[in-house]
Parts: structure tokens; C-alpha cells; sequence
DNA sequence: TAATATGGTAAGTTTGCACTTACGGTAAGT
DNA sequence: ACTTACCGTAAGTGCAAACTTACCATATTA
């Protein structure tokens, strides 16, 4: 499995996009995660283990607290996947405005 | 909803995604989408609802057959939902590997 | 050491969604 | 006009996954 199918799976889930959105500008502990979120501690723990796996964040702990923040692994991943995209759209494209004025 | 949701949303699904690299190269009527998905022509066109609406794709009819190519427009608007975390997430990085020299 | 705070995991429940079959509708061919 | 091919929608089903509660582990503080 690639790593940007397990990114689009991740980023599929609404709640993992608010949590992502969460900690774009700075890392924060679970809790601060969970604080209005609208789902429980243990959700947020499973949501974020999808995330890691996904190379979509990283986690590093500090004392008691599991600080989490934004991976560019995954996301360089799902960019270069929508690249491969952007080029051959084009063409078709292209192909089809032909195709029409004949 | 933003498109960029819409278009996490439906890449989220692993059919989705299959049907959205068959058409990469050129457009394909429904029925040629179908041969080989594993999946009924019915659920290849719910899916290609969803792939629609996230401006995924876009659809023309030519005689009974519609084909379906990539739309620009939905992949755009996931990489610049992408690229918002890029800049952020490098001072991030940046901030955390300052505190930890301290 | 006891108490508190943080958070991961297990187990069970529920709900959303990806799928199916059945049907209708349109366009092209004979 | 009849048949065939292509396709969308409606309605119903089954399962994966997002949630819950309960529990345990670890690290800090008093």
C-alpha cells in the first residue's frame, strides 16, 4: 500500500481533518487535540495512530504529554500523487477540445 | 463544504481511486470503467456521482455512452489545501528543534 | 508513597456507506 | 417499430469503521 492511498484514507475521515488542521501551526499534546473536538480521549488516539501511519504527523513525547505535529513525508506523498495527475489532464483535455472542433 | 473536503472525501475510498487512475491518461465511457473493478456498473456510477461533485472529474455525453475525464479543478483545490501545511509545518519543525537544543 | 494528569489499548456497539438487484429512460442500429 | 446497448436512480442489505466505556501504564507533583 502506498503511502499516499494511506494519506487519502486518513484525510478522508472529517474528524482526522480537524485534527490535522489543529496542529498545523504548532504541535500540541492529546489533549489540547481532543479540547472541542466533539469525540472522546481514546477517539482521538485511534485517529491519531491512522495519522502517523500515514506519515501525516509525527509524535514526540514530554513528560506525560504526547506532542503531535504535522509530517511532510505524507504530504509531499499526496502531492506527488496529484501531480502525475495534472500533466495528463491537460493533454486529454487537449484531445477532447480537438476531438469536438472536427 | 469545501471542495478540498469533498475531494479528500471521495480519493478516500480505494474503488474511487481506481476509477480515478483509469481515466488518467484519456477519458473512458462507463462501461469500459467497470471491466476489471470487481464492482457493478451501478455502484461505478454512485461513485462517479461523488467524483463529479469533488470536481474530480467531469462528465460529456457522445451518443449513449458518457465519459468521464480528470477535472483540474478538484485536484487544485487539494493541493493548495496541501500546500497550506507546507510552510507552516516546516517553522514548526523549526521551533521544536530550537526548543530541544535549550 | 500517594495522588493526579496524560494517554494508549481492548472490547463491544452503532451507524454510515459501499454494495447489490430491480427498474426506467434514452440513443443508436436493424 | 423493435431490439440492443448504455446508463442513472431507487430501495434494501451487509460490513467496515468510527465511536463508546472500561481498564491499565507511565510520568509528574505534593
Amino acid at each position: 500500500m502506498r503511502t499516499s492511498d494511506k494519506g487519502f484514507n486518513a484525510l478522508g475521515d472529517p474528524t482526522r481533518r480537524a485534527i490535522f488542521e489543529k496542529i498545523r501551526n504548532r504541535p500540541l499534546a492529546v489533549v489540547e487535540i481532543t479540547k472541542g473536538l466533539g469525540v472522546s480521549r481514546p477517539a482521538v488516539s485511534q485517529h491519531l495512530k491512522i495519522l502517523r501511519e500515514a506519515r501525516l504527523i509525527t509524535v514526540h513525547q514530554q513528560g506525560t504529554k504526547n506532542f503531535c505535529q504535522v509530517d511532510q513525508q505524507g504530504i509531499q506523498a499526496m502531492k506527488n500523487y496529484l501531480d502525475n495527475f495534472w500533466d495528463t489532464a491537460l493533454t486529454a483535455y487537449k484531445l477532447v477540445a480537438e476531438k469536438k472542433k472536427r
